[in-house]
DNA sequence: TATTGTTATACTCTATAACTATA
DNA sequence: TATAGTTATAGAGTATAACAATA
C-alpha cells in the first residue's frame, strides 16, 4: 500500500464501507490484509515476511522436506525453492540431504532461526494485541476458534 | 493454485496444520483465500473478480469517482484505472463526466452490471454456505460480526 | 499548488513447463 | 513411471513516477 494511500485512507482502512459489511469475503480480506501488513511493517528492517514466518512456525515441529513444507504452507513446489533460498541466505534454516531420499533436502532450523522465530513471535503478539485492541480476550478465542473452523 | 497442488492438497487446505492455528494471520489469510477462490471458481466463465464484485456493490449506491471508489475498495488509483476499464468493456458500468468536475469521471452501474451484480451475490450466498457449512446461523453472525470489529 | 485520471514502468507473487537426479 | 528440487518464463496484481487537464 502506497504512503498515499496510507495517508488518505487512514481511517477509510478502518471503516468498511458499510455494503461491503455484507460479503464476509471483503471482511476477511481486508482482516487479513490488515494482519499481514502490520506484521511487515513491524518487521522491516528484516526480509522476513508472513509466508517466511509460517514456515518457521513449522520447522519448529522438527526439519521437513521443501515438498511437506509447501503442503502444509499452502505454497507450489515451485515457489518454495525461493522461499527457502531466502531463509537459507538470512541464515534461519538450513538445507540437509535426507538420509533416505537422496532426491530430497530436509529444512532445519538453525540457531539463528530460532531467535527469528521467537522475536517473529513477538511482533505477532503485538500485531494480534493491535488488531485485536477492540475484542475482550474470550471474543478474540471465539474468532479464532470459529476461523479454525471454517478453514 | 495448481491442480496439481489442488489435488494433493485437498485435505492440507482444509485441515491447517495445528502450529499454524495459533497464529491468525494464518487463519485469515487461509480463510480469505477459500474465499476468494471458491468465489471466482464458481463465477469462471466471467472475467468478475473479488475486487471487481466489490466495486459493483459499492456502485449500487449510486456513482462515484474513480478515486472515491478506490478510497472504498483499498485500491490505488492507478490501479482503479484498469478495474474500471474491465468493468466497463464488459458492460457493467460506465464513466460519465463529472458535472461538477471536469478532472472526474462518475463511474456507475449500467443494468447490465445491475444483473451482474445480482448473479454475482447469488454466487456469493453460496461462497457463504459452502464455506460457512460448519457454522451455525448464530456462529455465521457472531464471525461476521467480530470481523467487523477488528477493521 | 493540488487533484483526477492516465501511461509507462518495475517489482512481487505465483503458476506452468521442462529439466536433473533420484526413487 | 513417478517424485524432489530446480530453472526459465510468463501472467497476475500492484506500486512509483511523470504527465495532461482541470481545480
Amino acid at each position: 500500500m502506497t504512503d498515499e494511500l496510507e495517508e488518505k485512507c487512514g481511517d477509510a482502512r478502518r471503516s468498511v464501507p458499510e455494503p461491503l459489511l455484507r460479503w464476509t469475503g471483503a471482511l476477511l480480506s481486508r482482516a487479513s490484509q490488515r494482519v499481514r501488513d502490520s506484521f511487515e511493517n513491524r518487521m522491516s528492517g528484516s526480509s522476513l515476511k508472513s509466508k517466511h514466518y509460517g514456515a518457521l512456525i513449522l520447522l519448529e515441529d522438527g526439519p521437513k522436506t521443501q515438498i511437506e513444507l509447501g503442503r502444509q504452507l499452502w505454497v507450489d513446489r515451485t515457489s518454495m525453492v525461493a522461499l527457502v533460498d531466502e531463509l537459507e541466505s538470512s541464515g534461519d534454516v538450513k538445507r540437509e540431504r535426507h538420509p533416505e531420499d537422496r532426491r530430497a533436502y530436509l529444512i532445519q532450523l538453525t540457531e539463528q532461526g530460532q531467535t527469528t522465530l521467537k522475536r517473529a513471535r513477538e511482533i505477532a503478539d503485538e500485531v494480534e494485541n493491535e488488531i485485536f485492541s477492540t475484542l475482550s480476550d474470550t471474543e478474540r478465542n471465539q474468532l479464532r476458534g470459529l476461523l479454525a473452523r471454517l478453514i
